[in-house]
DNA sequence: ATGACAATCAGAGATTGA
């Protein structure tokens, strides 16, 4: 089973370049954030064309995650427990039924910026809900993959400049700490379980040339339960999808599971 | 220190992103 995280940047502006992407990488699951739509705005039916069962999770203009699978899902959830209140679409669930179910969970982590401020509070609030949906996880004892967008540059060496990093909202201590603390509960980051070497990117800004001279971010991570790691045969980014024509700015990183 | 770039909604320019 091949699942990829794509943040798409919106599938209005995307159609064209990630039906592309779907025909010629062929994931059985693409599991796509900032939709920027609404359920009724997504072109469903393009997609089931291709094959592709397809939930979402929408909202007005911003944010907005989906999963598209070539296999049956079931028990699809929307949106991150824990409070009532948060009405922005970010988080999406649902069991993909192959020769092993796995669990998988689409998330877009709030951005954070500026720090600090309500928008940082609200990223930390997130992940501290993510850590109890983690948790949730975890009990099952079953294969679960939670990828998507997180905002996090884990470390020093998963961003060309760290030094320009340092007290954004991707990399401030107390973002890298909440996120660690979920690592820590016991998954598995499957980047870094596959590759050591630093320069590995997942994002590069529009401006300035990001893109033309390396100047990147890894921010889009697959974290695996126990369950699901001890399934993992490989983990990449496929970047050469930022270079071609009307490119997100994000690009999709890949795991195969034995599954 | 600033802006650069792209997308959305709207129908100009503010807001958001990372």
């Amino acid at each position: 089973m091949k699942i990829a995280t794509f943040n798409i940047n919106g599938i209005k502006a995307r159609i064209d370049a990630l039906t592309e992407w779907l025909k010629t990488s062929d994931p059985d699951v693409a599991v796509l954030q900032e939709i920027k739509s609404i359920d009724d705005n997504f072109p469903r039916a393009h997609f089931e064309d291709m094959g592709y069962i397809v939930e979402t999770h929408g909202q007005k203009s911003f944010n907005g995650v989906a999963i598209l699978s070539k296999l049956p899902l079931e028990d699809v959830t929307r949106g991150l427990p824990g409070d009532p209140e948060d009405e922005q679409a970010r988080w999406i669930e649902a069991t993909v039924v192959g020769e092993t179910p796995v669990r998988v969970c689409g998330l877009y982590l709030p951005n954070g910026n500026p720090v600090p401020g309500p928008k940082y509070d609200y990223k930390l609030d997130w992940m501290r809900r993510l850590k109890d949906r983690a948790a949730q996880l975890l009990a099952q004892e079953e294969p679960a993959v939670m990828c998507g967008d997180y905002n996090i540059i884990p470390q020093d060496e998963d961003a060309a400049r760290p030094e320009v990093w340092q007290e954004d909202a991707l990399a401030r201590p107390e973002s890298r700490a909440a996120f660690r603390e979920i690592l820590n509960l016991g998954f598995t980051e499957a980047f870094r379980a596959r590759q050591h070497a630093p320069g590995h990117y997942s994002f590069w800004d529009y401006q300035a040339g990001a893109w033309d001279r390396n100047d990147g971010i890894r921010i889009d991570h697959h974290l695996l339960t126990p369950q699901a790691a001890d399934l993992l045969k490989d983990c990449w980014i496929e970047s050469a999808v930022r270079g071609r024509e009307k490119p997100s700015d994000h690009v999709p990183v890949w795991i195969e599971l034995s599954a």
